[in-house]
DNA sequence: CATGAATGAGAGTTCATTCAT
DNA sequence: GATGAATGAACTCTCATTCAT
């Protein structure tokens, strides 16, 4: 079974290799300016060999956006052993921008692009974008119940929130910080997530790091 | 001189008219699936006509910009004989997510869209928008000033606000209330603005009212 | 109008050009194994330019069928005017065979090949195509109520000459003729036809002349 | 040599099974519209595997067709012990109709089909062929020595029987019956075969039994 | 014997753009 | 000023076929 297995990795490898090289493509120009032709030439393969790990083109945007919302999943559930449901929703919103910022390939796909074909609730990643959704509202829910947030209807305030991080990610991954000087940009980032969030509180994570520091990568 | 002004009169109803129709079919399908010759179709002229008014299809998508960044703009100015700074900036905030919701397509063009070629900067509507930017601004400082606002840097504030309301903007012409049972989505919208912008004094604008009720007209 | 009608005229014989070209590259390989570029290489335009006179490939197709079968329904009118409604049969049998020897390429599309795509009843040459089949069906009742012919189901005598003179045109098309020596192949036609209508008066077409010559040009 | 023989078997099994598969999807689509990956799925093989057995698409066609003109024969051969040279030649005819009717698949590549690359003649089943048609000519010489039939060349004469039972056949395999009410087909064919056979005498074979009700297997 | 992986060649089709009239 | 006609350059996608393993 050897064998087998190592075939079965060689070809889970390729597909791996195709979504990451058509990622990056797509960073710089979205989905629509980029063809099979392209991801084929950088992975230096035909453009034939494409179709034989993947349908369509379409397919390869919904692979792609499955693995975004199993990522951003995976980084959110980080934040459920907190016990604070103030902190615990505070990091959730940190996870969030944090992976909008390091993953802004992924994060135009997922929430930024126009429809594709499919009806999104028919997609198979929809349950883990709702699942996400839900970790958001259990947040909300708890903060409300111990008196730390104004009650008000749940789906209300969740979407509110998510509008807020969601609203920053967005304008930043379009470069509309550009009436910023260059160098502090990172600094308005930073400061304007404390500022929307009324985060005072020690950080573990720096906004600085080279990963996060997307300014150059970014297009308008 | 009588006879040149008539003819760019004329010249600049055409290109008013092949705007406002680009602009309408930009909406359903996005400006990448709308071909000059869709735009020459619903306009009755050909498609060679096109090119008397504008040099190429990106030009098409400058001057809507423009035209978008000055609707905003001018649609903000009525908040300037407002004098108290905290209702002000709520007029503001209003204003622009009011224009956001009856205009999408020009707010998808103007904000949530790829560049096209030329850098923003270059644009020259990068100035209007920078105005419009200048006031938000201003209103924060205001604020401040008169101790309505916590004191902090006014770009992280301004960028703050700006991003909480292009955050819903954006989710709501995307679709991305598709986990709210479909009757309740405006009653989300509104509690969400509400919810975000504090507002419980009167409103003279009215979610619900046709033209914003946006839902069955937006795609995702 | 002058020019209006020259135009039209141009963008008719445009069409006609692409559909004669068309016809003369199916007849060697058959429609399946011809392209729109080598149809486009032949007129020496761009393969684009064909689009400009015929939505998709198919649309050839159907317009040299419908073109076929008004032709052919031209030719068989011809034996209208005949009283004897026996020679009147004979006449028509021999304009059928005569339209499938001389135009083997639109014979094949029209009673040889596999259907494309549209069922054939939604198709606007059908009507024409019945109506041929209609003038068999009088003549043979003519020939039933005169004696000159056993009663039976008309429809049946219908399909069943038409059988005759569909096999001898299918067979000679697709070049089963092989088993007869190459010089004797028009002799043998003109025999069968003989056989199959008891032919016996004399003929006013003449199967020797180079038009029917058919032999060099087919192809197995 | 047993081991050899075995194997040489088993090449044999695979090559029926292929030809066996790719013959039911040819009926379906027709050759043309069959890919190797096709047969290969069917038969749960690689696509690579088809070419241990066939050089290429081709070779499967001239082996298919070899294989009806076989079978073809075989039938024919069964009208040899018959006395009376024109009951003989009936079941002759209907011989052929009957395979026609069963066999369409076969009918169809053997009778129907635009010759792909090589001549016939250069054909093995050629010969096979030719037989058939010898058969059909001594059948005819028969009936005329005896008087059964009028004095004509026997090429021609026999040439015009065949296109009768070829356009019949061919004109149903077809479906162009459409003019007809979808219920009265079969009762058509019969009543043709009987009309141009001038049949009066009992048959053997039924056209109304399961396997030969083409009507609705059969594709225009 | 069987095949997984790969591809060259080419299919139909689309579209922004040009230009002579 | 307007356009009919044309196209170059692409696009997505398919398929018979090859070949190392």
């Amino acid at each position: 079974m050897g064998i087998k297995e190592r075939k079965e990795q060689e070809k889970s490898e390729m597909r791996v290799r195709i979504l990451k090289t058509a990622m990056k493509l797509f960073l710089d120009k979205g989905f629509d300016n980029i063809t099979i032709r392209n991801i084929a030439e950088k992975i230096e393969y035909s453009p034939a060999t494409i179709y034989l790990y993947f349908m369509n083109k379409d397919e390869i945007l919904y692979a792609l956006r499955k693995e975004g919302f199993e990522k951003l999943h995976e980084l959110q559930k980080t934040s459920l052993n907190i016990k604070d449901p103030l902190k615990r929703l505070l990091k959730h919103g940190e996870a969030y921008i944090l992976f909008a910022l390091e993953n802004p390939e992924y994060y135009d796909l997922m929430f930024m692009m126009r429809g594709h074909v499919k009806q999104i609730k028919e997609l198979d990643y929809y349950d883990i974008g709702l699942e996400s959704y839900e970790l958001l509202k259990n947040n909300v829910k708890d903060c409300m119940a111990q008196g730390l947030f104004p009650r008000t209807n749940v789906d209300i305030a969740a979407f509110s929130l998510w509008s807020c991080v969601h609203g920053m990610a967005s304008l930043i991954i379009r470069g509309r910080g550009i009436m910023f000087p260059e160098e502090q940009v990172n600094n308005i980032i930073k400061g304007a997530l404390n500022f929307m969030l009324k985060v005072n509180h020690d950080k573990n994570w720096d906004i600085n790091n080279k990963s996060t520091n997307l300014k150059p990568e970014l297009n308008t």
